[in-house]
RNA sequence: GUGCCCAUAGCUCAACUGGUUAGAGCACUGGUCUGUGGAACCAGGGGUUGUGGGUUCAAGUCCCAUUGGGCACCCCA
């Protein structure tokens, strides 16, 4: 019986593996430079955490949902935000302010699999919440700007698009469109970049805007220029302070799906938009952890997944090599010699070098070959001459040298 | 959830319009080389062609279903 993996998820063997550590240990460094502590969750929440507030196709149609044992109806977090927020609401008195959090969790969405969507990833998450000025949207982002630099990416391979809910109510305001219709006007706004210019004005048509509004939005949404609207004018101030603003742009097309935003909204995108999606999604929502019983509580926050980034990194070139890597490999010419390596192996380890003993016993000649396909630096051969005289030979192998090194000298000889 | 494309050894691919025991390169194992690795040469193992049905004298090749992968839509990380 051969049985295949389940549609959507992840195999990580080894060699992944390594990319997903160095991923999540980039993540974890730069968050905890700035102060941010790592938290984590349950998977399973009652379906009612998200039914609140996320999107509504995300809880009705993306969601795994299931009824436990005992009847309720629960589901896999197909996103991070509630469970924060419920954490937070939960001992909210206690929790030292402002609140800075990461986690990088598991999260399942139920959708057709594609280029830079599975139905399992993982989802770094960064809030601060406690936070009413917009210097929290640049700390969290110049946060954002560290990882991707520490992966790698520079100026001009990413980009932050940023823009505000508000600044968009405002000019629908201004154009005089009727508000209850923001949340349709707010959908075509956001997808505006993949629909043909006809699609636009058919659909908004629909929507009930007249042509001369319509005219007018389609102009707004091409100026990069936020003007005096303020909230937006001292967030650029302070990505100034905060030497982000190279990797910010204005772009009022930005509105994002999710219900509880409030304010500001980003996303991060590939420059060259090969990979038609946001790379990151976030932005400020004030009203969430309300809504879930707690007191008021202002807050920001960004995701990004793994394998967006992947995505990301590979379009640009930028997968890191990650070989395998240990530091020793012990080798030994006979069975007689096996005793003594077993021990030299044991020590190298309690002096902190990752030592691979080779335990087949097969000849010199496969040892080494394993020794190099080990990925160690060192060899270490025990063979019978040296041993007599107290020494074993110590080979590089990246360098193709060996020297004959005394027992006691063997752990100096591995450091250089 | 809708439409389309794909599925052959661990990997990348072959196999004329359906026609004899499904091939190659790389990788792997062994040998040339019983005290020394990445080269070369030689040899070898490994596939009931994703799975299950059907059509046919005959199916990797055609049909149906199913599972997985990909692309667009949808949505979104």
């Amino acid at each position: 019986m051969k049985i295949q993996p389940v549609q959507g998820t992840r195999d990580f063997y080894p060699d992944k593996m390594r990319w997903r550590n160095w991923l999540f240990d980039a993540c974890r460094q730069v968050s905890q430079l700035y102060g941010y502590e790592e938290f984590d969750g349950p998977f399973v929440e009652y379906l009612d955490l998200y039914a609140a507030k996320s999107g509504e196709e995300l809880v009705n149609e993306q969601t795994y949902i299931f009824e436990s044992r005992g009847g309720e109806k629960l589901a896999i977090r197909p996103e991070m935000t509630p469970t924060l927020a419920r954490m937070v609401a939960a001992r909210q008195n206690e929790l030292r302010k402002p609140i800075r959090w990461f986690t990088i969790p598991n999260i399942w969405r139920y959708e057709r699999p594609q280029r830079g969507r599975k139905r399992e990833f993982y989802q770094y998450n960064i809030d601060l919440l406690g936070v009413e000025s917009i210097e929290a949207e640049a700390e969290v982002l110049s946060v954002v700007v560290d990882i991707m630099r520490a992966l790698g990416l520079e100026k001009g391979e990413f980009v932050i698009r940023v823009n505000n809910r508000y600044y968009l109510e405002d000019l629908l305001r201004k154009l005089e469109i009727d508000i209850d219709k923001k949340d349709a006007v707010f959908r075509e706004i956001d997808r505006v970049e993949k629909l043909k210019p006809e699609a636009f004005r058919t659909n908004l048509e629909t929507v009930g805007l007249s042509a001369d509004q319509i005219t007018a939005l389609d102009s707004a949404l091409r100026q990069k220029n936020f003007g005096d609207f303020p909230a937006l004018k001292s967030l650029w101030e302070k990505f100034e302070q905060y030497g982000i603003s190279d990797y910010v742009e204005f772009d009022p097309s930005i509105v994002r799906g999710l219900l509880y935003y409030t304010g500001t909204v980003f996303e991060v995108w590939d420059p060259t938009k090969k990979f038609n999606r946001a790379i990151m999604g976030g932005g400020r929502y004030d009203n969430l952890i309300t809504s879930l019983g707690g007191q008021p509580l202002p807050a920001v926050g960004i995701a990004f997944s793994d394998v967006t980034i992947e995505e990301m990194l590979a379009q640009q070139g930028k997968m890191p090599e990650l070989p395998r890597e240990i530091d020793a490999y012990v080798a030994y010419y006979s069975a007689g010699e096996k005793a003594t390596a077993i021990k030299i192996a044991a020590d190298l380890r309690k002096s902190g070098l990752r030592t691979e003993l080779n335990i087949l016993d097969n000849s010199l000649d496969k040892q080494l070959k394993a020794a190099n396909n080990s990925g160690a630096r060192y060899a270490i051969i025990v063979a019978p001459d040296e041993l007599q005289r107290g020494e074993v030979n110590v080979k590089n192998l990246r360098q193709r040298e060996q020297k004959s090194v005394k027992l006691a000298d063997l752990g100096e000889a591995l450091k250089g």
